[in-house]
DNA sequence: TGAATAGTGTCTTTCAGACAGTATTGG
DNA sequence: CCAATACTGTCTGAAAGACACTATTCA
């Protein structure tokens, strides 16, 4: 970081510092929200306003924003802030995604994202939403509309992560109601997944791992009463050492 | 991406066309750059400018600067652009670590960066290295020194993500020359990870994957000559469904 | 009683861990 | 021959895959 870039005539971003007067790329943070709804994977949108001098009007998009240097102390900061804007709470899974930058990606000029994702259960989910952001289902790792500026991609990438991450973490966990049964739960991983798992492995994975713990009540339904369970205090993800059904 | 930061005194990175007259953080990359020299895990560190105006005068950091929105596409680009400047040539592997932004990090002002890591050859390494940067060794997660603005802390996280990768990929190839034996190829492996790996499991791993083939010749010493191989075409690195001797 | 789902047990397969044993070179 | 390292084989144990079996509710 000693090398500032060639000299130029001062466009955007200048500042007449002493060595920063050099144009500065656009700094914005992207979220991708997932819950899950009507046994589906879901991403939370917004839709960008209509007829403004602003690009992509009218679009749909992640929600997110310009770093707001005065409010924002860093970037997971601002992640946070702007999942809070648009659900109204806080989420129990924040995870950095990873960085997109380009001089083409948006046509205002350089500008550079830092994408986070969040996990969210349906039940937090659907109270205060913003007016202007809705729940798309995911299908296959998009959603049916085309969104704005690089979002397709930053989607796709983090639909990947979530589906690797499933595979050898405890992250669907974060997806689930405060009490859940051991069956939702390995549906919740069917659905991420895209695939059914064995049940009994599936239960020995989970009660083996440090992760959830009974609470004194049942799930009754028309059948068998399951047990209901909890995430254990501890909420930092559960690693497992290998992947559930190897593909393959 | 809608709503742009609340108007304040135009500080730094403002520009005065539409909407966009806000500050705007610095942005820059940085990369980690990793090799195996003298039976270690070794990082490149540059050494900053003496006694000119800009932050931690002196000291060491990670190679890496601000974007150059005239020069970089791209911020892999720019981290490749990087890692040129100061090695002479091109890394066989170059990933995304993370970004690291906040109002602290930089003296100069609200800042953000994209870091990368690389790794590469030894054998390559030695040549053509820049005047102002050495190979320091990994003790732990650190460097004997302390590095500039929070490098300490990327580097660790790198450190981290490498070790953690190992278990269950390929990546060590990539630090390995042109040609190598299964041997060499186990001690890069234990040299990461810090500990002993099975022989016996390492080779069959090693040999199921379709990851390496033996060319036609033998490295000869004072005993058992063993079998040479590199790197097969697809530079992809495997994944393995398996971590290697899952720790306690 | 039967449908439906919860939960357990059992056998097989896979692969790492441990480690003994064989192979091939130079001295 | 011996030292040294390359390479292979064999036994064991842990955990997943497959799937049958039992358990408990409501209608």
């Amino acid at each position: 970081m000693t090398e500032k870039p060639g000299q130029k005539a001062q466009q955007e971003g200048g500042r007449t510092a002493a060595g920063l007067d050099f144009p500065r790329p656009l700094t914005t943070v992207d979220v991708v929200i997932f819950t899950i709804q009507a046994d589906a994977l879901h991403v939370l949108l917004v839709q960008r306003g209509q007829g403004n001098s602003e690009p992509f009007p009218g679009a749909w998009a992640l929600p997110g924003g310009f770093v707001d240097v005065a409010k924002d102390r860093d970037l997971e900061a601002c992640a946070a802030r702007k999942l809070k804007e648009k659900t109204g709470v806080a989420s129990p899974y924040l995870e950095q995604l990873g960085s997109w930058g380009s001089a083409a990606r948006d046509p205002r000029g350089w500008s550079a994202t830092h994408a986070y994702y969040a996990l969210m259960p349906a039940s937090v989910a659907e109270r205060a939403l913003a007016a202007d952001a809705q729940w798309f289902q995911i299908l296959g790792e998009r959603v049916k509309v085309k969104l704005a500026f690089d979002h397709d991609e930053i989607l796709a990438a983090a639909v990947q992560r979530l589906r690797n991450k499933v595979e050898y973490t405890s992250l669907p966990a974060y997806l689930m109601p405060e009490e859940f049964t051991l069956p939702e739960l390995q549906r919740t991983y069917e659905i991420v997944l895209g695939r059914p798992l064995e049940k009994s492995a599936f239960r020995t994975r989970m009660l083996s791992a440090d992760l959830i713990e009974p609470v004194a009540k049942m799930r009754k339904g028309p059948n068998r009463p399951a047990q209901l369970y909890r995430l254990k205090a501890a909420k930092t993800p559960v690693y497992f050492t290998r992947t559930f059904n190897p593909p393959e």
